[in-house]
DNA sequence: CCGAATCCATATGGATACTG
DNA sequence: CAGTATCCATATGGATTCGG
């Protein structure tokens, strides 16, 4: 059995930082998923209307943009304002939790940016050692 | 994919971080899969050889595990010293680029259960502010 | 203009059996 | 023990259509 120090032994044998119901997974799905982490930052900047998110991402369908937008307002990360027009308007940006949640992330991106060569160099040695 | 006729100027406005065939992505594509940051995670203590792995992530299959180790492995995240031994014995340990990820990625995961709270509070405050 | 509903293709994840 | 191969279920993403 594991012995894992920093983990309090349950009567099951889960043993890690991210157990299943997991609020981590809850926020890694959000950001790992095709288009979440591209909407919050093409919000970043400012407010946005929905045809204006859908030209600047550009290659995205209304479908999926109108499903992410609706889970990025669920979980509190992007505010929806409806103004009652014809024709309608509606207004999107991010709340404080959204632009907290930029802050991590944008480490993130840094670590990809500057070890992008590193990856690409493991994956072509990688494909170079093939005695698979 | 891209090149959409009506397109507007990308390059003059907000230069999209995030563009289609992306660096970025593939990292987030690898720590936003099911099990990648589950094993990165696993590993951070020490090596590990298969079937510890298997058993500290308790509920992962024989099939992901190796998938998801072979592809950290190709990304040069994970490294993999196979013993010519019988029975055979195999340990996997994060390089350095491996546990260079881990620092942001800690960030993350020190958000999500930071806000986990105020997530979870927007999520209710959605379900009574929805409709019915 | 905004977005929900429908229908469909593919990607992802898993159970099981088999191999060296 | 450490995988690979096969087969299958479901999740995810997208094109199109319809409606407020």
């Amino acid at each position: 059995m594991n012995d894992n120090p920093h983990n309090p032994d349950v009567s099951s044998s889960e043993s890690l930082v991210l157990a299943q119901p997991c609020p981590i997974r809850d926020v890694l799905d959000r950001i790992g998923d095709q288009w979440s982490l591209l909407v919050l930052l093409t919000l970043r900047p400012g407010t946005r209307r929905f045809n204006q998110l859908r030209r600047e991402i550009d290659d995205i369908s209304k479908q999926m943009l109108s499903r992410t937008l609706k889970q990025l307002e669920q979980d509190g990360l992007v505010s929806r304002t409806a103004y009652p027009e014809v024709p309608p308007r509606v207004e999107y940006q991010l709340t404080e939790l959204g632009q907290s949640l930029l802050t991590p992330v944008a480490a993130l991106v840094a670590w990809a940016e500057q070890h992008q060569p590193a990856v690409n160099a493991a994956r072509e040695r990688y494909k170079h050692t093939t005695a698979r």
